[in-house]
RNA sequence: GGCCCCAUAGUCCAGCGGUUAGGACGCUGGGUUCUCAUCCCAGAAACCCGGGUUCGAUUCCCGGUGGGGUCACCA
């Protein structure tokens, strides 16, 4: 039987490169072995899935060239692909499992979650669910229920026991039920949490092998337990390490740039960034770590996968990379050059910026030298990135501050003129900072210098992953310059 | 903190009982070159610790230590 695999990312933010590091591995696996690679959009939580986020993904996955066979945009038989689309097959199975004694109602309010999770640790007890629903005798329960009362669905972990995963790459692992929380299933917006949904849709999907971050190994119990609540059987089991910063913290945007996008518009190759993402955690049979995607695939091997979080080092990768492109030809490096760094889009962008401040055409590019690149040097304009009165330090904080806020306003995430303009100028309000001093150290910043092209445009221009890029490295440099 | 996972140079990998422990990035030195980069050569740099098992452990087992993950009506 051909496997089945499938990448679930939540739309939830910025294509991550830890979705690609699991895609590449589903998607080589299914490669190599004739089978299907399905990609399933997980966005049942409400509040933070967005369908823009979903387009990015689609398209960065696309981007690296891993096709699937089966998704939301181009169908197949197991469909829908998409998880707030097919909330009915998880009530259905909610209520199996509701009959069956398996799971059950809880009326809990989070007013009292949150009291008990304080109460349990202030009594130093595991946190956790305490049970205060388990016992309600069903026909009340559904009594309350059908009266309209809100309320979430439990899965019932057995009193006593343990549960053991077989993952395949690491062997048994075992969990005492004692540990193990009575997860919710449904939440009280009739949708489900990503137990439910993801276990009933691998099941409906007929996936065989589930590869998957190994931030995901603790859960695993809870989701055996639900394969044997519903009688199906088990997918296999492979649980990846997981990305690292360099200090090993899992990768974070924090202290890496995460999203695919960002390697995208810092112009790395694909092809590049695909084979640096099969070197980690994994190694060739012949030891060789320069491969194609298609050679990746051809002798690709389960077997061969580490469990050791590997470190994602950034000057290997621009090693890669720089050695990636002097194997182009000249002609190549044209074609990509027009196609991604200088493509007429791009330049249609930069010509309104640019045209007033240019007398002669040649101007152009040294004088939107800025807007291409990473890292911009701030010695020379370090005495201006601190406004008359703040410090450094001050500085810094509103700067990563406004990196962090930006990521949670919907409208600015989207980068436009528009939503800048508004979001800087409320963020600056909130900080206390004049919408002067704010796009001054904006500006300085993001371009590396003090005198540039409006603000707003300029940033929107430059995109928001050499916006980010900038901003953290003015970060850690404003750390570095000594305190007036 | 409880539970779980992991452990070869600074980093990414190779190794699957007996090797001068190999490759890559980075680093250092040298060569090619008008400079720089590329390229080439050389070098420094690792089996976490302690017990077992074994004729023999980097490799197998146990313990410790260290690192990580996870403990939500997020995924």
């Amino acid at each position: 039987m051909p496997p089945r695999v499938r990448i679930a990312p939540s739309p939830t933010g910025d294509p991550h490169v830890g979705t690609a590091y699991i895609a590449l591995f589903n998607y080589a696996f299914a490669r190599r072995h004739g089978g299907k690679f399905v990609l399933r959009i997980e966005d049942t939580d409400q509040q933070r899935s967005s369908s823009s986020s979903e387009d990015a993904i689609l398209a960065a996955l696309r981007w690296l060239g891993l096709t699937w066979d089966e998704g939301p945009d181009v169908g197949g038989p197991h469909g829908p692909y998409r998880q707030s689309e097919r909330t009915d097959k998880y009530q259905a199975a909610a209520k199996v499992l509701l009959d069956s004694g398996a799971a059950y109602r809880c009326f809990c309010t989070r007013e009292r979650l949150d009291a008990l999770r304080v109460e349990r640790e202030a009594a130093k007890l595991r946190p956790g669910y305490d049970g205060h629903c388990r016992d309600i005798p069903k026909a009340d329960a559904q009594a309350r229920a059908a009266a309209g009362e809100a309320h979430t669905v439990r899965l019932r972990i057995p009193e006593g026991g343990e549960t053991t995963v077989l993952d395949q790459l690491r062997g048994e692992v075992t969990f005492a039920h004692a540990e193990i929380d009575d997860q919710v299933l449904l939440k009280s917006d009739g949708f489900p949490t990503y137990h439910l949904a993801n276990v009933v849709d691998d099941h409906d999907m007929d996936i065989t092998h589930v590869l998957r971050g190994e931030d995901w190994l603790t859960s695993t119990p809870k989701h055996v337990l639900l394969y044997q609540a519903f009688g199906w059987d088990q997918p296999l089991w492979y649980h990846l390490g997981l990305l690292r910063n360099a200090d090993k913290s899992k990768l974070s945007k924090r202290k890496n740039p995460v999203s695919i996008d960002h390697y995208r518009a810092l112009g790395f190759l694909p092809e590049t960034f695909i084979n640096f993402l099969g070197t980690l955690g994994y190694s060739m049979p012949d030891e060789r770590e320069r491969f194609t995607l298609a050679e990746f695939v051809e002798g690709f091997d389960l077997h061969r996968i580490k469990t050791g979080g590997p470190v994602f080092d950034p000057a290997k990768l621009a090693a890669f990379s720089g050695h990636d492109i002097r194997e182009l030809s000249d002609e190549g490096l044209l074609q990509v050059l027009r196609d991604r760094v200088l493509s007429e889009d791009r330049l249609r962008a930069l010509i309104p910026l640019v045209r007033e401040r240019i007398d002669t055409l040649d101007d152009f590019v040294p004088y939107a030298s800025f807007f291409f690149g990473g890292s911009v040097d701030y010695t020379l304009v370090a005495s201006k990135l601190v406004p008359n009165k703040r410090t450094a330090k001050e500085t810094a904080k509103v700067l990563k501050d406004y990196i962090d806020a930006i990521e949670q306003d919907a409208d600015a995430r989207a980068f436009t003129v528009e939503a800048l303009e508004a979001f800087s100028r409320g963020f600056g309000e909130r900080v206390g900072w004049k919408p002067k001093e704010l796009f001054a150290v904006l500006r300085i910043a993001a371009c590396g210098r003090t005198a540039a092209p409006p603000l707003f445009d300029t940033l929107a221009v430059l995109g928001k992953d050499r916006v980010r890029l900038r901003l953290r490295d003015a970060i850690d440099f404003l750390k570095t310059m000594p305190t007036a």
